[in-house]
DNA sequence: TTCCAGGGGTAGA
DNA sequence: TCTACCCATGGA
């Protein structure tokens, strides 16, 4: 089947696959030659897919040749590309900084997720203390051992929580490699599969955005960085992921060794969009951060 | 060997 | 609130 999504206008396709590096981590990749954005899909139904998606003007197109469930693919597809996020304040804000401009002139805002969030949750605890290289070899293993394969190829879903919860916390670390972070990872899965944790409550709760940092938090292996990557995914903007690219970047700057409490406070001038201005102002240096991390950017 | 990477957990001050 | 130390893993 063929699907088509139309995107409101300030949507960009290639800027939001671009937005930060989750397009290189399986089951995802993306074929820049010819601007497909590919991943094998796992439908509520339990159906395996290949999902190719690409950008075709005046709508976003999703092809799937083995299932025809639109309504699940659709809000899929939503969710990966934040179509349904509204960035019309954000944008109007950029308006007001020279240095900001760049964000609304190319419709930039939107940030590539995961279809689930406990994907990006794996995600983002497989991006701390470790290098962009293996963050990408953590992740293939995660898929490889413990996704569905689609029939025929050698490709995978990324694992539901209740694959990983099925086998021990030692098999786990001996077949994923996460090194101190399996524990968390099968931790996180074992709740989610046993029911003592719902993380669809928490995506659509209306709790205000501390309380939800704070659940996020009191996630294992969820720290300030990761807490701020992920409450970024869920639309709340207020958070700065401060990681060693941004005191890089920062310190560079200002000429001096900068700590978190000063990159928090260079970018408190932003707020309340603090967190998206931080990222996309670190991921205007993508190609020099991808040649001193091995980003295929 | 030693260091360290898109940090986190913990203890002690 | 801050600092120091350890934490698996694998590349440099």
């Amino acid at each position: 089947m063929k699907v088509e999504i139309i995107p409101p206008p300030d949507f960009s396709f290639y800027e939001t696959v671009h937005s930060h590096g989750w397009r290189h981590l399986a089951p995802y990749s993306w074929d820049e030659s010819t601007g497909t954005l590919r991943r094998v899909h796992r439908f509520a139904s339990g159906a395996v897919d290949l999902l190719d998606i690409t950008d075709e003007g005046s709508h976003v197109a999703v092809r799937a040749d083995r299932t025809s469930e639109h309504g699940d693919l659709r809000r899929a597809i939503a969710r990966m590309l934040q179509i349904d996020r509204d960035l019309a304040e954000f944008h109007r804000f950029c308006l007001d900084y020279p240095e900001l401009r760049h964000i609304p002139a190319h419709y930039k805002g939107r940030l590539l997720r995961s279809p689930t969030l406990f994907e990006d949750i794996c995600k983002v605890i497989l991006t701390t203390n470790t290098t962009w290289a293996q963050t990408k070899a953590m992740c293939s293993r995660l898929v490889t051992e413990f996704g569905d394969s689609l029939s025929g190829v050698d490709l995978h879903t990324f694992p539901t929580p209740e694959r990983i919860a099925a086998v021990s916390r030692a098999e786990f670390a001996e077949r994923a490699r996460l090194g101190y972070r399996a524990p968390a990872v099968h931790g996180l899965a074992i709740d989610i599969a046993s029911g003592a944790l719902d993380l669809d409550a928490l995506e659509t709760s209306r709790l205000d955005s501390a309380e939800v940092r704070r659940r996020l938090l009191a996630l294992r292996g969820v720290g300030p960085y990761a807490a701020a990557c992920l409450m970024l995914y869920l639309g709340r903007p207020g958070y700065v992921n401060v990681d060693s690219w941004a005191r890089t970047l920062l310190s560079r700057e200002l000429g001096r060794a900068v700590t978190d409490r000063d990159v928090h406070d260079h970018f408190a001038r932003y707020a309340p969009w603090q967190g998206l201005v931080y990222n996309f102002y670190a991921w205007n240096h993508d190609e020099e951060r991808g040649a001193s991390s091995d980003v295929a950017s």
